[in-house]
DNA sequence: TCGATAAGATACTGGTAGTAGCTTATGAAG
DNA sequence: CTTCATAAGCTACTACCAGTATCTTATCGA
């Protein structure tokens, strides 16, 4: 692995970074190695400690490469209940993607590190708040809700129910019926004046 | 720790799911490890392979026994918003306490495993969730709510949403306001006939 | 009394996070 | 062009732990 030329600073970095992320689609968070990450990237365990105290850390920070960066719009399809199951496909389809496994598991293992869980946490909380919120007011102007609905917690509560299906179902996907229920039983219902 | 007598069958394994929970209190899931159960319990780790097949099926089972038996009637304040507060609150009180620490770790540790998380899977959701229901009936009785709240969907929304923040949050534990804020914005909307 | 069974003791494999220390390429400053 | 601090590269190491193997020996039932 003698390197005729020698890499340095960001362009290393990167160059770690790549490898992780590469590493994570191949085997996964859990199954991920630094001496396999190191090997990938043609380097030593040493250099990527340098860079980042934990597993933990250096997949976290691989993980944020890893997400889309152009985030879609939200959907308009006339109905408050037509965007939010669009919306909430759309969230069960990230979430059981491999990049969304590889949340999981990242959540999973982190989860009593209240630093990084602080950093994780805005990126998976935040994630589609502004795209019920538009629905919603969208909603609004047409008379469809009231104002009472118009809470983050109230706006987020079926992403919110979404993720607990996660929580309890380990790994496996969440079925359209379910995404159906939380919509027809929780959201409308919640949110539509009657 | 050369034994006098020596125990087998029935008596062992009590005496190694003793050690495993005293250990899971003392360490937590983490940080258990087979060779500390077998020191505490005074045998050999091959001992405890001969019974459980891998340290989390161990835990699992030494997780049951630390259930509490008896689980606590319905609360009956007189309202749907007291009960739902206290039957939030008690349900947050558990998940905060050691051994909701450890079943959380528990359910991170093996959520890529199918089979163990179907067992905990009902331990976990079917908790309490009669005693919702009965609050809710009640609730109905005094013509507070309508028929359409009578869902297991709806009726559990409050825990669900719990658990989402204990997902989103890590290991702290939930603030009152918050507990509120799910009941007010939400469980009582849901619920409470207008 | 004897023999099957399972407990006990010990040592081992294999894998991995994280560390240490040395060598050497690189780039910047003089 | 030379020097020198820096950081990359390399190798080897520690420490830890899950899970396995093997042999000895206590126990219990026939």
């Amino acid at each position: 692995m003698n390197q005729v030329t020698r890499r340095r600073g960001a362009a290393l970095e990167e160059a770690i970074l790549r490898a992780a992320v590469e590493e994570l689609q191949e085997v996964g968070y859990r199954d991920l190695t630094m001496d396999g990450v190191a090997a990938r990237a043609g380097t030593a365990k040493n250099v990527i400690y340098r860079r980042w105290p934990s597993r933990a850390a250096l997949c976290l920070a691989a993980y944020r490469q890893m997400l889309p960066t152009g985030s879609d719009g939200a959907p308009d399809t006339g109905s408050l209940r037509g965007d939010a199951l669009a919306l909430l496909t759309r969230a069960n389809d990230r979430m059981a993607s491999p990049v969304g496994k590889i949340l999981r598991e990242l959540l999973a293992d982190i989860h009593t590190d209240p630093e990084r869980m602080g950093e994780l946490r805005d990126q998976v909380a935040r994630a589609g708040v502004a795209h019920w919120l538009t629905a919603l007011a969208r909603a609004a102007a047409r008379g469809e809700v009231g104002e009472a609905a118009l809470t983050p917690r109230v706006a987020t509560v079926a992403v919110d129910l979404l993720r607990n299906e996660y929580a309890l179902n380990g790994a496996r996907s969440v079925a359209p019926e379910v995404l159906a229920e939380i919509v027809d039983q929780v959201f409308i219902p919640l949110t539509t004046r009657s």
